[in-house]
DNA sequence: TTGTTAGTTGACTGGTTGGATAAGTTGATT
DNA sequence: AATCAACTTATCCAACCAGTCAACTAACAA
């Protein structure tokens, strides 16, 4: 083997979140590659393209985020309790992010999803994808509280369907009004849309 | 006065369905003033800026829109039909741009908004402004819904929040699946989030 | 110690960008 | 027909962009 370095990791890691602080179009290589401390030549010994870089930044933070997931989701918990600790998830992480920020950021996914949708399948297919595995969470705890009957809904993946969009929906919102005090609605919105029998902490 | 001429107007509306059709980073001046067919010094001699540029386009949107909005909203017409008559206008709308494009566009507004909207504070409050008009229509509606007891909700205002936050992320996911299909969910499922006694043709 | 592999460097290319302007043309008003 | 604001044209530029490359260096294995 040859050297090693952490030159990929730093990419990928500045990358995601200049992405998400900013736009995919308003970032540049250059600009990346600067924030990373990583010369334009590694860049492109690693990264084909801009979009091969953002691709893998998306894959790597979903890995990264995914075990807080499970951890939230976990078969321990009520599944209507999975739901509102999702909630505060969503909500902590914007919060965090707007913190540091200045202004919500909204959901990372979907902002790139948006923007390129029309103009790079690759990653529109990304997006496509990483918004799957979300949702299947919500989809799977759903299920389940119509197995436990504290939900009155047919069927739980059109429910999830609904569910996931008004989330996405609002943090849309949030972003755009810069306004963190919308998606304190989200919780409870979401037990009323599903017919919970009671609101859960 | 001196002459006048058409090219602020093709300005605007190329900028409009170009930005669009792919985003607002991905779209340039000068691609711009190609496809209007007018040079650059005549853009700078009407705008200063891209931004201000995509502003106006907007805003002529909005106003070129407005009389349909009003002709879906108008009170002639029963309340919980305006939100059915909506939701038709959406998937028309919809397809048609996806017939002429090739992929579905999703909602102007939202799209420009989350992209810009932690960049240029400008285009920020403007697309704020313009999902502001555009949610009063589904509030009133909802009012009056709830005046004639059509509909089981506490607050209107809440309601059309809750509403529009789901119509918004719902044109924000078939964009990202590129699937029109989604799209059909609209009505059924505000009625339902509203409580509605009754579906409406 | 030497060969091989993996990663690094930064200057370079050639095209595009937003932004600007000077000089010219047009046409409604007087 | 004279006036002058409104508009057009062609061109410019510095900054920035994605992408290339050949020379270089560090780590490991034999």
């Amino acid at each position: 083997m040859g050297r090693t370095s952490d030159a990929k990791d730093k990419l990928l890691q500045v990358a995601f979140d200049l992405i998400w602080d900013n736009s995919y179009g308003a970032v540049s290589i250059d600009q990346i590659c600067q924030k990373a401390d990583v010369n334009k030549g590694s860049f492109y010994h690693f990264f084909r393209t801009k979009a091969d870089l953002a691709i893998a930044a998306y894959e790597v933070h979903w890995r990264q985020k995914q075990p807080e997931m499970d951890r939230i989701f976990s078969p321990q918990v009520p599944p209507l309790e999975r739901l509102s600790r999702w909630c505060d998830y969503i909500y902590q992480t914007q919060k965090v992010k707007a913190e540091k920020y200045g202004h919500i950021c909204g959901c990372p996914y979907a902002s790139v999803g948006v923007e390129l949708a029309t103009q790079d399948e690759k990653v529109r297919r990304k997006t496509e994808e990483l918004i799957e595995r979300n949702s299947k969470y919500v989809e799977s705890a759903i299920a389940e509280a119509k197995r436990e009957e504290l939900v009155c809904v047919t069927d739980p993946r059109t429910a999830a369907q609904q569910v996931y969009s008004y989330a996405l929906g609002l943090l849309l919102q949030a972003k755009i009004r810069n306004d963190l005090k919308m998606l304190r609605n989200l919780a409870p919105t979401i037990m009323k849309m599903l017919g919970a029998k009671e609101v859960v902490a």
